[in-house]
DNA sequence: CAATCGGTTTGATGATTGTCCAACTATCCG
DNA sequence: CGGATAGTTGGACAATCATCAAACCGATTG
């Protein structure tokens, strides 16, 4: 398995971050993420209804996009926000978009 | 001409919003229509190297999610943020996106 | 070692997308 | 009216995407 990519914090870029949130399993996966910080993939994802194959995409996607930091630790993987690149780069988006998703929804 | 669609306030969707804040022509578009709010849309798209049926498109994209308001004067339509529905239903949203655009482009 | 468990990878499929071009509509000007 | 101007619409095309299914892999457990 090549090893997980993250992107460089100076790489992550806006239109991508956008891309990434533009998706309701994402944004969902993304909320709880932000709950419960450093909890093993399943256990975030939980009752969502799509395959495990797609799950595995949508965090793909969330990773690479800068927006979440992925480890392995034994056979389960650790996801966790990258709150801090991420409220410096692009200051109040990932609080409002978090905030618009618990009110409304996707 | 189909009488130029909006959605209602309260059908505006953040996966939609997000969606279409996820292509950089879109965001070039969004940070000038919010520079410059009320002018006719070739004068806000100038120099964008895009046809213009693209460009067209791309307005039509932003309109649906509910980002703009897009109203017709004479032979020009004129683009207007929907800044009161947006703040009002994601708060910060659009303030964080214009910011972080204006930073560090798409 | 064998089975299981958490998750990834690799197709395959249908839907959506961004782009251009050409034709069209509607308004304005002379 | 005839031309120019501003923009939309429809078609075509390649690229990307979300989803599922099946095979796979590495760590753990029996």
């Amino acid at each position: 398995m090549r090893g997980l990519f993250h992107p460089a914090k100076q790489d992550i870029a806006l239109a991508q971050v956008m891309h990434a949130l533009s998706d309701p399993v994402r944004l969902e996966l993304l909320a709880r993420v932000a709950a419960v910080d450093g909890e093993p993939c399943t256990a975030v994802a939980g009752d969502i209804d799509v395959h495990k194959s797609t799950l595995s995409h949508h965090y793909r996607v969330l990773r690479e996009a800068g927006l979440t930091m992925t480890t392995v630790d034994g056979r389960t993987r650790v996801v966790r926000l990258r709150r801090d690149d991420l409220d410096d780069l692009f200051p109040g988006l990932l609080d409002a978009v978090l905030a618009a998703f618990r009110k409304h929804g996707a």
